[in-house]
DNA sequence: GATGTGCCATCGAAAAAACCGATTGTCAAA
DNA sequence: TTTGACAATCGGTTTTTTCGATGGCACATC
């Protein structure tokens, strides 16, 4: 009585709490119902507690089992994350990471840098999540996710970032005699403009007005784009201009438009980017090695 | 290969990285010398790390085996609390627990607390550990304790706190015809005066002044005691004046002597005492429950 | 340089456990 | 009432764990 648990014995009450049903759950784990079964028994007579209630209906968690469901996740994926130091001590980048991009970089910069990964480091396995900031902090919280690359700063919660590059905005348009005409461009220039800009949500949005020191009623944006191409589309249909980030049009993005840029006048019209991970992660060494690679090619 | 560590495992890690010795280690785990040693090497397999260096004179640990032992150790730190967290949802105040409390609360609570305890919930066991404010913190971190019994605020990363009661400064001091002479006495009339204080490190010198808005600088500081009880002797001596808390009091810290005390005029000359834990600590409940029972005899 | 001592690794056997397939028991739907 | 779906239980087999004994190594002692 009173034994302590085995890991073995978490991960199956895990896979029971997520199938809801000892065969399925069984399989998943690769062993017999049978089994499955006992072991769960015995886990809860160790602890002394009941976790699942069994009905030959239906299979569900009391309140107690959702706490220690809870639990066992966090101690797994740490016993996770020790096997992964371990991995990535005998062999740098042998090992598999999660990594989660929002949208406005994604797209520029993972083509060269799976690309380099795939050639350097043919081991490492890189999953890739792409989302707006406010999901991918989510599931880093969760532990979907050991790292982020992010445009900084974004507050996260017992989270620690490492500053990758900075990405230049600059002002793109296709026909527009005002701005030919600028010898060159301010960010003062922007003011009382229309600017295409990317809907609520993206931080691209954010943080071009504050690096341009705009504020939303300095400028009118007469439509919320969902991605960049769309912006740009729009820009080559003479619709309006917008703030480009350098990462974009370095990965071509006005290819097959007629779209000119300006850079601004003023210094540090630009966004930082980084990797941001959960501060607890016994990773941070491969984080910064990341980092390292991706810096070599981008700067 | 590439399996993952047990708990065992990770337990007779610790064993070995704390007594440097396998016989020792081996005794400690209640195993055989042969038993553990096989045990080590298999976890180093299954890791594909060493995580010992040993040589038939001294073991000591590689760097990966140091990384791997601290993750070993909050691992299995957090397996023990999910035993705790069984042992509690089956009975409360069942199980144990390690409690942290400042000097200037410890005797003055601790008698009336344990005995109550043991009298209504003779299954729990409380450890307790007395230091200053500061250690106890470093201590929870560490893991080695759960909860801290504090005058807050305190800061402490990453925790969570609760409030208990709130504690009352009164002036206490032996002859003094200025103090006799006054009706009622305001923190002001402390300005100038000697005040006896504990010695640096104990919250309670900065709580008191501050519940006065006093600074260093407004009064002088004669003499600094390391425990209130060595106040007490010395004002019961005449040699000087002090704040005291009204739990001390309460607790007979006065009994034998013919020290006067008078309350102050303004409210709120006082500190708060709370309990404080880990945020990531998934006992909270048992917390609660033990905040709420010290409020029940305490308020 | 022989001997002894302390230490960890290894070996083989015995004990313990984990696991499986088959079966049973239970409940609800048909 | 029968059937079907599901989890619990049983008995036997395989795997793992553990132990005591032994081996081998490095150092200290004489």
């Amino acid at each position: 009585m009173a034994h302590p648990p085995t890991l073995k014995q978490l991960r199956y009450l895990c896979a029971v709490a997520e199938q809801k049903h000892f065969g399925n759950a069984a399989k998943l784990c690769n062993i017999s119902q049978s089994t499955l079964s006992a072991a769960i028994t015995e886990l809860e007579e160790n602890l002394g507690v009941s976790l699942i209630e069994r009905s030959n209906k239906r299979v569900l968690l009391t309140p107690t089992g959702e706490q220690i469901t809870d639990l066992s996740h966090t101690i797994l994926s740490e016993v996770d994350d020790l096997m992964a130091v371990c991995k990535a001590s005998q062999e740098p980048f042998s090992g598999s990471m999660r990594l989660g991009v929002i949208p406005t970089i994604a797209p520029f910069l993972l083509p060269k840098l799976l690309n380099r990964l795939r050639k350097q480091h043919p081991k490492f396995r890189l999953f890739i999540k792409e989302d707006l900031s406010k999901n991918l902090v989510d599931s880093l919280h969760k532990g979907e996710l050991d790292v982020l690359c992010l445009a900084l700063p974004y507050p996260v919660e017992g989270a620690e970032s490492c500053h990758l590059f900075y990405d230049e905005f600059l002002l793109a348009y296709q026909n527009n005699k005002q701005m030919d005409a600028l010898e060159s461009v301010g960010t003062k220039d922007l003011r009382g403009q229309e600017l295409l800009l990317l809907e609520d949500g993206h931080c691209l949005r954010e943080h071009a007005l504050e690096a341009c020191k705009l504020r939303t009623s300095d400028i009118s944006i007469p439509y919320q784009a969902t991605s960049l191409n769309t912006i740009v589309q729009m820009v080559a249909n003479d619709i309006g201009m917008t703030l480009l980030p350098k990462m974009s049009i370095d990965a071509k993005i006005l290819s097959g438009t007629k779209i000119k840029t300006k850079p601004f006048i003023e210094k540090r019209v630009r966004r930082a980017i980084g990797l941001t991970w959960r501060k607890k992660n016994p990773r941070r060494e491969e984080f910064q090695q990341l980092a390292t690679f991706i810096q070599d090619f981008y700067l």
